[in-house]
DNA sequence: AACGCGGGGAG
DNA sequence: CTCCCAGCGTT
């Protein structure tokens, strides 16, 4: 038995012991059911597990089946979406469901070269769907892999995820696959962290150059853009009959598709009248900026903008917002 | 290869 | 505050 095979066992065999669960997760071999492990892998994407379990519990029992999904309407996709961020997703988890059920009789592919010619999926969530719904030996590389590898073999210098591929291809467990992805995954979750590993637990521990070398808080190498800060304007605009102005998004770019009170992140508001400054600014933090709202309040009856409309402020939850607008309207509500 | 794209939990 | 998480699509 090889070196990687012997490192294969033993961490499978961790994985029995401590496993974690999760409402997607099947332990001890293929997942009976491949649509959900599609839906639960692209909720995954950048995002944690505890943020996660609410939306795909709820989000199974509204569309339970591909073809549910496929037949329901975007905008009420993303009402099961908003909040949970990268809506693209959302968008073309919903093109996918009309694709799988026009194309591939309801049936999500067993074969790599054909789930990668579907929308939202890439090498990742391809590899992790064949290995936990198909028990295949695929190796799966997110953030946790490329990290746990890069320590394994004590990488210090930036690295690829193709190079970790190739590191990752002899230790793939050769017959629990689903298994074996499930647990170094969880390896990199709970015990090969990103700060203050748990060395001491890890079933990997002896065979870990950087745990040998004492440099396991220095690996993997990565570079941090600096995020900007900008100040900007909301503007709630009600009418005379006490109703808010909203619009909806493009379906391209920042918060696609979802609604919103119009704003903007530049020092300027977008609207030349005279505005009632609210008191309370609104602050939210996206992936590349710091974003700092003012709320202008008005009375208006017209239409400051084309493709907007004015609602009751009950009627909100029968749009999808962000987390940046649910703010908004949390100020609206006090 | 680099960048745009959310939001939240942990420390 | 900082870090970064079960990535993908576009350029």
């Amino acid at each position: 038995m090889s070196k990687e095979q012997k490192l294969s066992d033993s961490l499978v065999a961790w994985f029995y012991k401590n496993a974690r669960k999760m409402p997607w997760r099947v332990i001890g071999g293929a997942h009976p059911n491949p649509y959900e492990v599609w839906i639960s892998e692209i909720m995954l994407q950048q995002t944690t597990v505890k943020t996660v379990e609410s939306y795909f519990l709820k989000w199974i029992k509204r569309f339970p089946t591909i073809e549910s999904l496929a037949n329901a309407d975007i905008e009420e996709v993303l009402l099961y979406w908003q909040g949970l961020g990268y809506y693209t997703r959302a968008r073309k988890i919903h093109e996918c469901a009309k694709v799988l059920v026009e194309k591939y009789n309801s049936i999500i592919p067993s074969e790599r070269e054909e789930l990668l010619k579907l929308p939202g999926i890439g090498p990742y969530s391809a590899s992790s769907i064949l290995a936990f719904s198909y028990n295949k030996p695929e190796t799966v590389v997110d953030g946790n892999v490329i990290r746990v590898i890069a320590r394994l073999y004590g990488i210090e210098k930036p690295i690829t995820k193709d190079e970790i591929y190739n590191l990752a291809i002899p230790l793939t467990h050769q017959t629990h696959g689903a298994d074996y992805a499930s647990a170094i995954m969880d390896l990199g979750a709970t015990i090969c962290t990103p700060q203050k590993a748990s060395c001491l637990l890890c079933p990997w521990q002896k065979e870990c150059l950087a745990h040998k070398k004492g440099i396991v808080d220095k690996i993997p190498q990565i570079k941090k853009p600096e995020k900007k800060y900008f100040n900007g304007f909301v503007h709630i605009i009600k009418n005379k009959d006490g109703k808010y102005f909203i619009q909806k998004r493009t379906e391209k770019g920042l918060l696609n598709g979802l609604y919103e009170f119009p704003w903007t992140k530049e020092e300027k508001p977008l609207f030349k009248d005279k505005w009632e400054y609210g008191s309370k600014k609104i602050s939210h933090t996206f992936t590349h900026f710091h974003l700092t709202l003012t709320p202008l309040l008005l009375l208006k009856n017209d239409m400051p903008q084309k493709d907007g409309f004015y609602v009751d402020k009950n009627e909100f939850k029968q749009y999808p917002f962000s987390t940046l607008m649910k703010k908004v309207i949390k100020l609206i509500a006090d």
